[in-house]
RNA sequence: GCCUGGAUAGCUCAGAGGUAGAGCACCUCCUUGGUAAGGAGGUGGUCGUGGGUUCGAUUCCCACUCCAGGCUCCA
């Protein structure tokens, strides 16, 4: 194509190289590979610091090449991907009359739909898995090759692949390209490693149906996880971590440590906070209370129900119906149940005329709302029907916007630290396709909403059209002590409900002017975040949080009286302390409370009595430590505080 | 909602077309203990709900309810 000569300049190295000819990345790998410093095999490239390529890939001009390695994140994606092909391969041999789907590589590994008469069962996986086995140690080479796009449609429709003719259809470009290895072939864009050797460490690790394009009116097909690295050591690093989520689920350390329930008698998503979690959810909620009434936000209280036309207004019957709760007809007033707070916030705001001396106006609420999720997606505390939003609404005038969010994104972060959340990462959603008020106004409010992440120094990355239709939004996901991250916090701007409810604030010039209203919760939801927080935790609440903080044990008959004493000198000092003066032995005690994850169990016998003293066993410590029982008390007092919430503003 | 797999004692689970089992938990008694399960005995189940097949169903069939994992991270 082109003659002339170039240079490619090597990133790392900034190394230049001229070129005659257009070569492909393997051949400029070749005259370089002696000068890498690199002892991993390279899987492919990244072009200048863009698209992402493989070694097949023919460099024809002038660019800068960085090379991927195969335990890059790049490299990781690229190996992955072929791991989804070598799977393809495996199912269409051991089940000729599989169709294919798609075989995407994905965060944590990689998978692959195949239309099947019959589901896969778990044999059928390690089946699979054991020519996969086969086929990677085989080490075929990996082809690329182009088609036009009309042939590759006869080619695919001969083989009655009738998801990738779709595909290629709906494609733009003129010609498409397929990868081979062992005979194998699929239409993909790649890229893939040289040849199937270089999927070091892989697994299967589950299967589910899934629909074809995520609709479902159309095939259900059969999905095939899995995941794939580049030595064993991280594989097995990753299904570690998997075990160690599992030992944090939130649904069984919540039945374990009796701290709530769901039951089928009540119905699904409905939530019973036990004692030992109400204790936990009321520390949280007397906690956002008073940081919130610290920071100008009013506390209020509103109905659950409301009449109908409340949420007609609202457009919440328009936009949110699915989503909602059967309306109640009551004789000649039909009520609803409601699911979000905003309407009654804003009727507050409207009982009485408001000046923008008022503003910015802080409507502050725990609000309990119902929303009738789709049985399939509820799960445990973190997808329900009917919970808590720590629920806020704010009135403002545009100039007011951009302190209010920084403000409220210092206040999540006071917040969010105190439970160990250090790290964030944060989304900006802009206009979507359809949505309300002017392209200007949404313009300005996403300048405005980014300002403010800048100034209040997060990084954020972009969700282009992913706002909500009344406003741009800010959503924040946090990450727990083993790295996943959880959406919590969201921020969202409101052009449409001010109009909806024809709110105003008299102007210094005396106009009637309409406010901007902004949406916010930073915990998402009481139910929600406690679920976090229990496998953030893995069930060890800190001394503040923990629903009981000290255990008393005494050894014998005997010394009952003083530990009794004890007992009751630290409840009066305000700690959530038992006594276990069970006829059973230390042991068993001791046992039940570490089971319990009790932060301390002091055990008291004739010798402690004796001393004034306590023996000291914390939980995730190692071993025994007598302390005087004063010195135990302070102790214990000062990690109980509850820990204030520090923002900006105050420092 | 859809797919697959489930539902047996409070929990974890075994079981078979013919009167229902274990461990833990719970209760009682013995044991009075030094830091993760002392011993013995006992209570406890309409086998998820409703229907069908059968002389007989908890077991087989159907429907429903609920639970688990999924249901675009786009070749």
């Amino acid at each position: 194509m082109n003659s002339h000569h170039f240079t490619v300049k090597l990133k790392e190295s900034s190394q230049e190289i001229a070129l005659s000819r257009p070569v492909t990345v393997r051949e400029l790998l070749q005259m370089v590979v002696a000068q890498l410093k690199e002892n991993e095999p390279i899987v492919g490239a990244r072009v200048d610091s863009k698209e992402l390529v493989d070694l097949f890939h023919l460099i024809t001009g002038p660019c800068e090449v960085e090379f991927v390695t195969i335990s890059s994140p790049d490299g990781l994606r690229i190996m992955r991907h072929s791991a989804s092909h070598v799977l393809a391969q495996a199912v269409q041999e051991l089940y000729p009359d599989a169709r294919l789907g798609i075989g995407p590589a994905t965060e944590e590994g990689f998978y692959y739909d195949f239309l099947v008469a019959r589901p896969f069962s778990p044999e059928d996986l390690e089946k699979i898995e054991k020519r996969m086995h086969e086929i990677v140690k085989a080490d075929y080479s990996f082809e690329r090759q182009t088609m036009k796009k009309e042939e590759a449609i006869r080619f695919f429709e001969e083989r009655g692949e009738r998801f990738k003719v779709e595909i290629i259809r709906e494609l733009e470009d003129a010609e498409v390209s397929i990868y081979k290895h062992n005979g194998f072939v699929d239409l993909c864009r790649g890229p893939h490693v040289p040849s199937t050797g270089f999927i070091k460490a892989f697994k299967l690790l589950s299967s589910s149906g899934a629909y074809w394009r995520g609709d479902e009116k159309r095939d259900m097909l059969q999905r095939i996880y899995g995941t794939a690295f580049s030595t064993h050591e991280d594989l097995k690093k990753y299904l570690d971590f998997l075990e160690e989520a599992k030992r944090r689920d939130h649904r069984v350390l919540g039945r374990e440590l009796d701290l709530f329930s769901i039951q089928d008698e009540a119905g699904a998503g409905l939530v019973f906070w036990h004692p030992r979690g109400s204790v936990v959810r009321k520390i949280i909620e007397d906690l956002w209370k008073e940081e919130h009434i610290k920071r100008g936000y009013h506390l209020i209280y509103t109905p659950h129900i409301a009449r109908i036309d409340l949420w007609a207004t609202s457009g919440h019957l328009d936009y949110y119906r699915e989503n909602m709760f059967s309306p109640m007809e009551m004789g000649e007033v039909t009520y609803q149940l409601k699911p979000m707070n905003c309407p009654f916030h804003i009727l507050i705001y409207r009982s009485r005329v408001r000046s923008y001396r008022d503003l910015p106006l802080r409507f502050a609420e725990l609000g309990t709302v119902y929303r009738f999720e789709r049985s399939g997606v509820l799960h445990g505390l973190l997808r329900v029907r009917g919970f808590t939003q720590d629920d806020a609404h704010v009135f403002l005038t545009e100039d007011q916007l951009e302190k209010e969010i920084r403000d409220i994104l210092f206040l999540m972060k006071g917040f969010m630290n105190v439970f160990g959340f250090q790290e964030f990462e944060v989304y900006l959603s802009t206009r979507p396709s359809k949505f309300v008020g002017s392209p200007e106004s949404w313009d300005l409010a996403e300048k405005i909403l980014a300002a403010a992440l800048e100034n209040a120094g997060f990084k954020y990355s972009v969700d282009p059209g992913e706002g909500v239709f009344y406003g741009p939004k800010i959503d924040v996901k946090v990450k727990d002590a083993i790295g996943r991250a959880w959406q919590t916090t969201t921020i969202q701007v409101d052009f449409n409900l001010p109009e909806r409810f024809d709110l105003h604030y008299a102007a210094p010039d005396n106009t009637m002017k309409r406010p901007i209203m902004i949406h916010r919760a930073l915990f998402g939801s009481l139910e929600r975040f406690f679920g976090i927080l229990v496998e953030h935790y893995a069930g060890n609440f800190p001394v503040w949080l923990a629903p009981e903080q000290v255990r008393t044990i005494p050894l014998k008959d005997d010394v009952v009286p003083r530990a009794q004493e004890i007992t009751n000198d630290l409840k009066a000092a305000g700690l959530r302390v038992h006594l276990d003066a069970r006829n059973e032995t230390l042991s068993y005690r001791v046992r039940e409370a570490e089971t319990q994850k009790i932060p301390y169990v002091i055990v008291i016998g004739p010798r402690e009595v004796e001393s004034g003293t306590v023996a000291v066993r914390k939980k995730g410590g190692k071993g025994v430590e007598t302390q005087s029982y004063a010195e135990f008390k302070e102790k214990v007092l000062k990690e109980a505080k509850i820990p204030e919430i520090i923002t900006p503003q105050e420092q």
